[in-house]
DNA sequence: TTGTAGGCGTTATCAG
DNA sequence: CTGATAACGCCTACAA
């Protein structure tokens, strides 16, 4: 049973625990040569490991955050922890993760015991339901990044995507080929959820700005299941889409699953853009272009500013930090 | 600034801290009615949250628990986190998340730290580098289970897919389509690790058992980014592999990259059966044969096995917990 | 039925 | 240079 205190390191080094707690703290600026080593020596034998619990309750912080992803389920999310974690491990945190399954519920549930456990911030892909108690949150000046996702009534740094500028990057693409039907297609909108939102805005603003029809009956957020569904519906109008934006990797999989069932082409029979970087896009058949997020800076640099910020430096509040999607052309359109 | 403690709560209701702390344990056995209710408000008005630091640190329990991946690049290791993370959320604990990178060193740093976090057990995807370690672990009898992989001189339960079982199913499969020229394909086996060897085994035994050729040049564990080239020199041979089984979802990635490079044909040209059931593999051209892992039940039966020995049940010793692949039928095979 | 006192393992303050 | 001593916030006997 491992139970070696501080105070089994100061009786066997013959010395007090407050001399131990110094060396522990790398403050050996007056302490004796021999007392160090004997320390040391002590430490040694004994296999002390201090109790981070007991320093947490005493400094009133754990190096620890915790991250709130409001859907594991989306590859994008995964990829985002990995490069949080990634940070966090080199900065000496570690992360508690939690997925909301994007319920408010659940999401508060989190915040509450997260709080409890007194971690030193949070980041989070945030349901749009629990505002009053991010506003909260922030009022009470406590570290916390938004990621993915953006809630106006809240000031806190938000990572984003430049969810308009993925869903132009698809238009100017669509319109390169020389397609002038074309839609979008991505998981619910119900809960208004900003990628989705923007992503679908962007879309239309595009059209319009380039000057082109825009088909509300092209332009779809519905559950992943009822994807082939609403895209098979698209499919059957006299004048049907030729190319569609999927809104994520979800989004995608539903559309090929609709595209194989029906034996369509890509892109002949429908031109496909993913916004997502799945793994299997360059070994599909056609290779799927696709539109790409840096999740790894995007996760990276949230882990960062959270940590500034916990190490006490000021940030700006309200800001925005938006990152550049990229098209990677392949051969689905 | 939240820093509302229990004397907080107790002052303002005209009670003891003791009595708020039975309160809030739910021991309201012999509690007054009227006390009951004064608690409640006062808790209410104050936000009190109890700091569960503190109860950790006299209690010696955190509920949280860490899990430390081998390699979260893994769609395996992420699905598994997740369903971990679903059956501790149910049963209230938390899960820290750890990604080793299959870096023995990390991999102690990570065990360390969580130790001296005081969490109350560890589910890990263990590299076999730590065995010392690891069973100084046992032998201090901490809560601990394995997960994916075994190390045989550590006596903890391990939950484990039968991978002899998996490279079975695929090599059956493949001799029902008439092939005999097999072989298979994974990323390296340089440090061990079970899955990998065993399904190797798997596969030759079984080839024994069914009177086919061993051809050992058709057998490679590799570093991913090499799988193309290794399998590039097995097609060049007079006699190339008909069928090829990808052990893990990164190889058959590397191998359908080899595959559309060389603009080969499936299954005709190579037959192909991958192990982890990858998410596109029903969308893909032809549609992939895989053999699938319960994940669910796998991260699941995990989380119990540890909560269950967290709270105190016995369990049997070196208990190694098999899990059925299941082999799903598709086109490419 | 409720209150008092002491301790969990550290760290911080301030003497010595 | 080192050591008492008092917190940190909560829980648990034991007392009242």
């Amino acid at each position: 049973m491992r139970t070696v205190t501080i105070t089994d390191v100061a009786e066997k080094a013959g010395v007090s625990k407050s001399t131990v707690s110094q060396y522990m703290n790398q403050r050996y600026e007056y302490m004796g040569e021999k007392t160090k080593e004997r320390i040391a020596e002590a430490i040694d034998e004994l296999g002390y490991q201090p109790n981070i619990v007991a320093r947490s309750l005493k400094q009133k912080t754990s190096t620890t955050i915790g991250v709130i992803v409001a859907n594991i389920a989306h590859e994008f999310s995964t990829q985002i922890v990995r490069s949080i974690e990634e940070y966090c491990n080199a900065s000496n945190y570690h992360i508690i993760v939690c997925n909301a399954e994007d319920n408010p519920e659940k999401e508060k549930k989190y915040i509450d015991m997260l709080r409890a456990k007194q971690v030193d911030g949070i980041i989070a892909f945030p349901t749009s339901m629990n505002v009053d108690l991010y506003r909260e949150l922030t009022l009470e000046n406590y570290p916390m990044i938004f990621i993915d996702r953006h809630v106006p009534e809240v000031e806190v740094g938000s990572i984003m995507l430049d969810n308009k500028k993925a869903a132009q990057l698809a238009v100017d693409e669509f319109i390169e080929h020389g397609y002038s039907r074309t839609g979008i297609l991505t998981t619910s909108i119900q809960n208004h959820v900003t990628p989705r939102i923007e992503r679908i805005e962007g879309f239309i603003e595009t059209l319009h700005d380039r000057d082109l029809p825009v088909n509300e009956q092209f332009i779809r957020g519905v559950e992943v299941d009822q994807i082939p569904k609403e895209l098979g519906k698209m499919m059957e109008q006299p004048e049907p889409p030729e190319a569609i934006l999927a809104g994520n990797d979800l989004s995608l999989i539903a559309i090929l699953k609709y595209v194989k069932e029906n034996n369509l082409t890509i892109p002949e029979d429908l031109a496909l853009i993913g916004i997502d970087d799945v793994p299997f896009a360059s070994v599909y058949y056609p290779e799927l272009t696709t539109i790409s997020q840096p999740t790894t800076d995007m996760g990276r640099r949230a882990a960062e500013l959270l940590i500034n910020r916990i190490k006490g430096e000021k940030q700006s509040e309200q800001a925005r930090y938006s990152f550049e999607p990229t098209l990677i052309r392949r051969a689905s359109c």
